[in-house]
DNA sequence: CCATACCCGACTATTTTTGTCAAGTTTTGC
DNA sequence: GCAAAACTTGACAAAAATAGTCGGGTATGG
């Protein structure tokens, strides 16, 4: 499991954008230079957060692309959601995989990892959408240092 | 980001074993066919798991695979680690990423990014260790349809 | 009207993942 | 001892996913 180059870049291309936060929008040769980057590659993505309504884009001789929200405002999440279709994605969310593995591996009808990568797909999502692009801003300082456990929400009992 | 079909086939490979739980030795072809999983691709993953001991494989005629420890002691993780080399790996890992981005893109040779990707890391392998192959055999009861939010350890001050 | 720069789908190339093969080695039961 | 069962292993082939390119379009400011 492994962060595409994709939500990389993307973000990457983000946290430019953001840094830049004037007035006038930046073009997307502007932004693959500063973060030596593919510039059709960027122009793509900036093309898919611009879908998603992350950026908006200004046409034209002297366009470009702008945060459409503040950076306070704006999670890693979002980025995720707009780029990959999410930062993660269930295994048997493909309809080969669906009647290949997950229908008929238990009785019921269910297999008995689900709830595992489910779950797993909501601590993922829940975190990232903790950290806003303001706080990537601040190089460092949003880095504890220490370790950022899983605490189950709800071993006892049920 | 999505589990890979390793992780799901190695796992369901050994809750299968974990079924199983009687003396004798449950070979590759059993598991396979009960699992309906390719046998040969049953066998690579196997070997990988024997080889980080989390099963114990019994040479010659009626062997097989049995499981090292008590599925008590056994949480998804260390099945992660054995058969991906860990459920999460850094994009900038490889020798090439690093050079082409994580050290040149800020000043302090940091990537800002550096660091969610990096707690990403510890939230996944935190929560997948949070999940025992005991927990996985009674089907469905260690669901509890509830949401499981990440809650950042250290927000304030800092 | 032209240079700049967004827009977009189709396409190729590369890498990763998945799965197979074939040739071993070890052990059991007869 | 020998044959059959079953693990061991690395090399290889096939398939899928990802990364990245191309080329032509459209809008806009000067
Ligand atoms: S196949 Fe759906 S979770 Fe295992
Ligand atoms: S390249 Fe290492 S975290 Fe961005």
């Amino acid at each position: 499991m492994k962060v595409t180059t994709q939500l990389e870049y993307g973000l990457c291309c983000i946290v430019a954008l953001a840094r830049l936060q004037v007035g006038d929008p930046a073009s997307a040769s502007d932004i693959a230079q500063s973060e030596k980057l593919p510039r059709q590659y960027v122009e793509k993505l900036l093309c898919r957060l611009k879908r998603s309504g992350i950026v908006r884009s200004v046409r034209g001789a002297k366009g470009g692309y702008l945060l459409a929200r503040h950076p306070s405002e704006l999670t890693v999440r979002d980025i995720c959601d707009a780029l990959d279709g999410g930062a993660y994605k269930l295994i048997c969310e493909e309809e080969s995989m669906r009647t290949k593995r997950c229908i008929p591996v238990s009785a019921d009808g269910r297999c008995s990892l689900r709830f595992v990568w489910t779950e797993l797909g909501s601590v993922i999502n829940s975190y990232l959408g903790t950290v806003t692009v303001d706080a990537l801003l601040s190089d460092g300082s949003c880095h504890t240092g220490k370790e950022t456990p899983y605490q189950r929400p709800c071993t006892a009992g049920v």
